[in-house]
DNA sequence: GTTGCATTTAACCGCTTGGTTATTTAACCT
DNA sequence: AGGTTAAATAACCAAGCGGTTAAATGCAAC
C-alpha cells in the first residue's frame, strides 16, 4: 500500500515526529512549528509537505499563515498494519514456543534433559 | 529515538514489508526470502540488512544457508509511538469537538444558530 | 500601490538509497 | 584439493532526501 510506503517514510524523521508532538498540543503556524528547531523555514516547510503528502496533517490558509493542524486517519492505517502483523508475529512465536516445549517434553522422556 | 528512525524506515518500503510478512509464516533462507520477487539477490540482501539494522529481524548461519527470523521487539517500540500519539491526537481531537460544542452552543443562544 | 510579513519555490549540494553486475567469501560434498 | 551452492561484498549508477541561500508569492495594512 502507498499510503503506508508515505506514512512510515514520514514518521522515520526525528524533526517531523517532533512536529508531530508539537502539534499533537493544539494546531500551530509554519514559523511557530520552526522555531524550536535550528533549521531553515524552507527545511521545515519540506517537512510539513512530507506530513501533508503522508496524509499526516492538514495545512489551511489563515490570513498571511498557514496553519497546520494533526489529521490522525493516516496514524490509524499505520497503526492498524504494526498490530495486524505484531498479532500475526505473535502467534507464529508462541506456536514457535509450544513446538519447542514439546519438544523438550520429548527429548525429557527419553532421558536427553 | 534513534530506533524509531530505523524502525520506520525499514518499514517505508514495501518490499520489506513483504519479507517481513513472509517471515510471519515462519523462517526462511535469503533465497526463499528473494525467490517471489523480481529483483537481484544482492538487492535482497541490502534489504535484509536494513531490516536487521532495525532489529526487525536476525540471521543466523545455517550449512551455507543464512535463515532469517522476525524479531519482535522493534516492531513492539514503533507500535508503542504510534499508539501513545495516537492517544494525544484523539485527546486534543476530543477537546476539539468539546469546544466547538460549546461554541455552537453559546451561539444558539445568541440566536445565531 | 508599495511596504512588510509569512511562507513557498527554485536551484543547488552532499549523502543515502535501491538497484545493478561482477567478484569474493563460506560451507558443503566428493 | 576442487567443484558447487548460498550469500555477502565491491563498485558503480540514477534518483531521492535533507539541508542551504536566494528569489518569488500571497496577503494585509498603511
Amino acid at each position: 500500500m502507498q499510503q503506508l510506503d508515505h506514512t512510515f517514510a514520514a514518521l522515520a524523521d526525528p524533526t517531523r515526529r517532533a512536529i508531530l508532538a508539537r502539534l499533537a498540543l493544539g494546531e500551530a503556524t509554519v514559523g511557530e512549528l520552526a522555531e524550536p528547531f535550528e533549521v531553515s523555514l524552507p527545511a521545515i516547510s519540506k517537512h510539513l509537505k512530507v506530513l501533508e503528502t503522508a496524509d499526516l496533517i492538514i495545512r489551511e490558509k489563515r490570513a498571511q499563515q498557514r496553519v497546520c493542524k494533526l489529521k490522525p486517519e493516516a496514524l490509524k492505517t499505520a497503526s492498524d498494519w504494526i498490530e495486524q502483523n505484531r498479532r500475526m508475529w505473535e502467534e507464529r512465536f508462541d506456536r514457535l514456543d509450544a513446538y519447542l516445549r514439546e519438544l523438550q517434553s520429548k527429548e525429557t522422556d527419553n532421558g536427553n534433559g
